[in-house]
DNA sequence: TTTCCTGCAAACTCTTTGCATGCTT
DNA sequence: AAGCATGCAAAGAGTTTGCAGGAAA
């Protein structure tokens, strides 16, 4: 998962260009922060890394990414929507409402679950979005504040 | 649950009351209007039905309800919000992206599914929203568009 | 060169807040 | 009477769009 993050930076691009897209100084810029990035972002957290890009473009190149499956969106227990790189793979999510960490989880058994849910319902699923909340295991053994 | 909603306008009075809140009359007319929804409902869609309330003071009693837990916010798969009307019980969505109806289930083997997720990974659990998307049975069936 | 991209600023949507007045208790 | 609630409008966050200039292909 970390590697494929790695190369998203290099498979963008070329997803990018083989859709008629260019790549440009500031996208590319983008792309680096959001490679940088350790946990999701918000818009504006990364408009505050690329000053010299403008918040437009930045909104621009998200929805790109977005449409382009490269980045995913998550909307996040107070209604924050935060975006995180991925390789399209299905996934779950740990929100930290702590830190604010996000982490991803894959559970077949619940896929499974929530399948058998659906077809219950004779409800044509088309997809779903999985969110635990509460707090990550770094925010609870550290405590700093004594 | 049926039942429960119908319920609810005369419980909620009384909860609010309890809380030295004031039932006034537009805050009835916003719960009249809530309980007469068939289907979740966004603050505009409350304001249009209820012109000679305040946008304001919709969203102040939206506000107030959620924090009463007396209605359940929805954060739909494009990222709107909506509200529906709840009796505080744990449920997850079946959110229609047809005709945009909302199905409630629970389904405790699902809910006995997260919590080992979220223990084997040390994660505090304080709470999660599952939303399967898709198309509900009444929109498969019906073809008007033939 | 052509077409797409960028940046700025204005426009928009959704939601919150200030303030004087009004209604519930 | 006292205090919370209301409504209007202004203020704010977050996001999109128009447009002229600039850069990639």
């Amino acid at each position: 998962m970390a590697a494929a993050a790695a190369a998203t930076t290099t498979s963008t691009a070329a997803r990018l260009s083989g859709d008629g897209r260019r790549i440009t100084g500031p996208r590319r810029r983008v792309l680096r922060a959001m490679t940088a990035a350790k946990r999701p972002f918000t818009v504006e957290e990364l408009c505050a890394e690329l000053p010299d890009v403008g918040r437009a473009t930045v909104f621009r190149t998200v929805r790109l990414l977005v449409d382009t499956e490269v980045l995913c969106r998550v909307v996040i227990e107070d209604g924050t929507v935060r975006y995180q790189l991925s390789d399209g793979e299905h996934h779950h999510h740990l929100v930290c409402s702590c830190c604010g960490s996000l982490q991803d989880f894959v559970d077949p058994a619940m896929d499974r679950l929530i399948e058998a849910n659906a077809e219950g319902r004779q409800f044509a699923l088309a997809g779903h979005a999985i969110e635990l909340y509460g707090v990550c295991a770094s925010c609870q053994a550290p405590r700093h504040t004594d």
